[in-house]
DNA sequence: ATAAGGGTTCCAGTCACTGGAAGGTCAAGG
DNA sequence: CCTTGACCTTCCAGTGACTGGAACCCTTAT
């Protein structure tokens, strides 16, 4: 398969594919012309890649969880563990996010964002202890 | 002020307050030897970029709310508008994470987490119209 | 004289791509 | 046979918001 044939069967752009080359998460064959030759372990791989990019696996997390897939002896336990870490980190980015809505809106309910200047948003911006 | 000291009172690295000036967010001027020499309104500002980065507005928008803020005759519906659509922006970013969790904490409540090579999360992973 | 503890600049690296330039390859149509 | 267009190739630069480090200067105290 050619590359744009695997973009299409993976959803991932051409230009991912060749990136994810270059950093080692896959090696494709190449051909007489110098073109990349996909094969069907790679378009699986592709499609494994694209699914855990989505759910916001690192592509460090990809690596391993790459190797855990294609290790027949693996441990469920190692890829639970990368998983439930993963969590962890999207748990806590999901709370400072919150936390950060939860200041905005309070300030954006006080401003009456109208044509005059005084702005309860940009007083609050300015305290120090805020 | 030197350096040292407004790192101190914002609560930023002196790294971070270079480049602030490299992005030309303040201008603090320099003393014969060379040293930056911040005024207490750069320190003012540096108290605000603190806060507004801490709330999650990228430099642009802190380079606006900077500018709104310094703007005697703004009007806050500007302001407002502003920060609504950071607020917009925090929460799809919420949403894409909240949805991400929920995938994945329902593949970790699946997996058996043992020795076994067994794993439903790897299974999910490898499947296409996941 | 020197050592410690500031300050300065500049360069490189992070992460995961993305855009663009310059050029090679291939199949189809005139 | 030539061209056109759609592919493919590599390489370089840029993104955001810093961060680390090297190499060097300034000031003060001992």
């Amino acid at each position: 398969m050619t590359i744009g044939e695997v973009a299409a069967a993976s959803g991932l752009p051409a230009k991912t594919i060749r990136y994810y080359e270059e950093i080692g998460l896959i090696r494709p064959d190449r051909g007489a012309n110098g073109y990349r030759d996909f094969s069907e372990t790679d378009a699986r791989k592709l499609v494994f890649l694209a699914r855990a990019r989505s759910l916001g696996f690192s592509t460090e997390d990809c690596r391993r969880l790459l190797s855990l897939y294609e290790d027949r002896s693996r441990a469920s336990a190692d890829v639970k563990r990368l998983a439930r870490g993963h969590v962890a980190r999207i748990t806590a980015k999901i709370k400072e996010l919150e936390t950060m809505r939860v200041a905005l809106d309070a300030l954006v309910a006080q401003c009456h964002g109208d044509a005059r200047p005084a702005c309860p948003i940009l007083e609050d911006l300015a305290r120090a202890d805020s």
